[in-house]
RNA sequence: CGGGGUAUAGCGCAGUCCGGUUAGCGUAUCUGCUUUGGGAGCAGAGGGUCGCAGGUUCGAAUCCUGCUACCCCGACCA
């Protein structure tokens, strides 16, 4: 009654933006653009870094870390990169801050002037490129595999909670490597650990591809990404993995000497994905209710409401239910009792199922007597009577399933949203009025890619890594295209 | 950064056009009693620099100017 939600049908942004704030996951900050993440929504986000961080050590990765700060030298060796980031650094220019002479403050203190300006990272490519130089001298100093958990800032004119803010969280891995196929091989295997990490955690699934040129990654010679569609028919990128060829060696001189005894620049990679993620989990599940969490990333798996008539009744109550998540706990399910006595059971509900907690089990005086607990589930709002014996195994077996059809659902939604097609009429009738993706075939140069992007606010979102090499003509120029392409409108 | 809109109690809003009692409603909060298997009921109470800064006026939430933030639509991006 308090939090009603507007729905998905009457406005989507609003039903983002509200369920948010109202799922209490994050708000707008006194900065511009940037946002307080609260702490329901940032223990989503460390689950998130869990779960990734053993993916990156699994696959040879470590940790460490680099500063916030970047030289404005530093940035301008690489001229793609500066091109490409240039238009939305944060620049500190100044160290100091004086009271203002008049007492109504402080001020900027123009003395304190910085020798050289420094720009806040919008990556961090070039502050480690350059530490790289003197960490890499031969062939056994490679590969380095290194990542970073970090923030990062870039001057966004419009912004929306966790899809694009000024400042956001993220890691950035940043490797080095002697020949150009392992470099290569390394940005495959992080786009294909990104991959896993959206359809086994968040239970999205995506097309996994390379970017073209105009949309690439602003210094790499190939960006690699995972595109995936919600529920509103448009795309999210949700993690890019860069073959940075030699660029940054080159704009930085890192060199190597090889097992011939030459020098070399080294190659390189980076890869990235960001709390847009949180933003992707809510938009590909959630519904008119609130938010709908995969339970390998719900902060609380399992909560347990009583219903209760008075104190007697809500202590043999406790009883059971704290017993009950005792033995879940023991085999690793978060589980919350909330025995709150300020809410009533029906205030509960609503409150968790906004929440998007997994799975919800009511116990009552009628359960005591039967020795049987109410089961429901979020992701399809369906609840059950069953027996308390072996509720554990029930559970696991739940949360498994729950975890399956919230993926299997958006399968479907995105097979049911994806189209085929061949002519320019056809793929502006699906663009315009459905939305999703749309595969079609593309020429391959930039000045079909722009007009198409113009006429239709569609971009091509990738070129499938594992698409079928089909002959075809350009929806567009009507040129000869080797294969079809991805196209949707993005976020 | 361009166009449009909004800013009044924690949240959602009315009042602003046409200046004039003590700024109101819903909800939330607090107290008490009754309640508890899907967002409880009754009674009472507290809570406001009307976004910020100037200006006009005897008098400003209301009129004027400037600023800021947020939302929507564009251009740019993870």
């Amino acid at each position: 009654m308090a939090k009603e939600l507007t729905s998905r049908s009457e406005n989507y942004s609003q039903w983002y933006n509200e369920l948010v704030v109202k799922a209490d996951l994050a708000e707008n900050s006194a900065v511009r653009g940037c946002m307080v993440i609260k702490p329901y929504g940032y223990s989503i986000w460390e689950k998130m870094q869990a779960t990734l961080d053993k993916m990156f050590k699994e696959t040879g990765h470590v940790n460490a870390y680099f500063p916030l700060f970047i030289p404005k030298s530093f940035f301008s060796k690489e001229a793609s990169h500066v091109e490409g980031f240039a238009k939305e650094c944060a620049v500190i220019t100044h160290y100091r801050l004086k009271n203002n002479e008049n007492g109504t403050g402080v001020v900027v203190d123009p003395e304190a002037k910085l020798e050289e300006e420094l720009i806040i990272r919008p990556t961090s490519e070039t502050i480690i490129w350059n530490t790289y130089r003197n960490w890499i001298q031969s062939y056994r100093d490679l590969p380095l595999l290194i990542n970073q958990w970090a923030n990062v800032v870039r001057w966004e004119m419009r912004t929306r909670l966790f899809l694009r803010t000024a400042e956001f969280l993220w890691q950035e891995g940043h490797t080095a490597h002697a020949t150009k196929e392992e470099a290569i091989e390394e940005t495959i295997k992080m786009i294909n650990v990104y991959a896993r990490f959206a359809e086994e955690y968040l239970g999205i699934p995506v097309i996994i591809g390379t970017k073209t040129e105009s949309e690439r990654f602003a210094g790499a010679l190939d960006t690699y990404c995972i595109e995936a569609l919600m529920q509103d028919g448009k795309a999210l990128q949700s993690g890019t993995s860069h073959f940075l060829g030699q660029n940054f060696a080159k704009a930085f001189d890192v060199k190597f000497t090889n097992k011939e005894g030459k020098l070399d620049y080294v190659w390189a990679t980076s890869w990235g994905v960001s709390t847009r993620l949180v933003g992707a989990l809510i938009m590909a599940h959630s519904d008119d209710n609130g938010l709908v969490l995969p339970p390998r990333l719900a902060p609380i798996q399992v909560v347990i409401v009583p219903i209760y008539k008075n104190n007697e009744q809500l202590e043999k109550i406790s009883e059971k239910a704290l017993q009950i998540k005792k033995e879940l706990e023991k085999i690793e399910i978060t589980v919350k009792y909330d025995d709150r006595d300020t809410h009533k059971p029906g205030w509960k509900f609503a409150e968790y199922e906004l929440k998007g907690v997994p799975v919800r089990i009511a116990i009552g005086p009628r359960d005591l007597e039967n020795n049987s607990v109410e089961i429901a589930r979020r992701d399809t709002l369906s609840k059950e009577i069953i027996s308390s014996n072996n509720l554990g195994e029930t559970i696991v077996k739940l949360l498994d399933d729950i975890q399956t059809n919230i993926y299997n659902k958006a399968l479907i939604f995105r097979e049911n949203n994806t189209f085929t097609v061949d002519t320019y009429d056809e793929f502006k009738e699906i663009i315009n009025n459905k939305g999703g993706f749309v595969l079609a075939h593309w020429d391959g140069s930039a000045e079909t890619e722009l007009k198409i992007k113009e006429e239709t606010k569609a971009t091509i979102r990738c070129i499938l890594l594992d698409g079928e090499k089909e002959e075809g003509t350009c929806i567009y120029s009507g040129k000869p295209s080797k294969q079809r392409v991805l196209f949707a409108k993005a976020y």
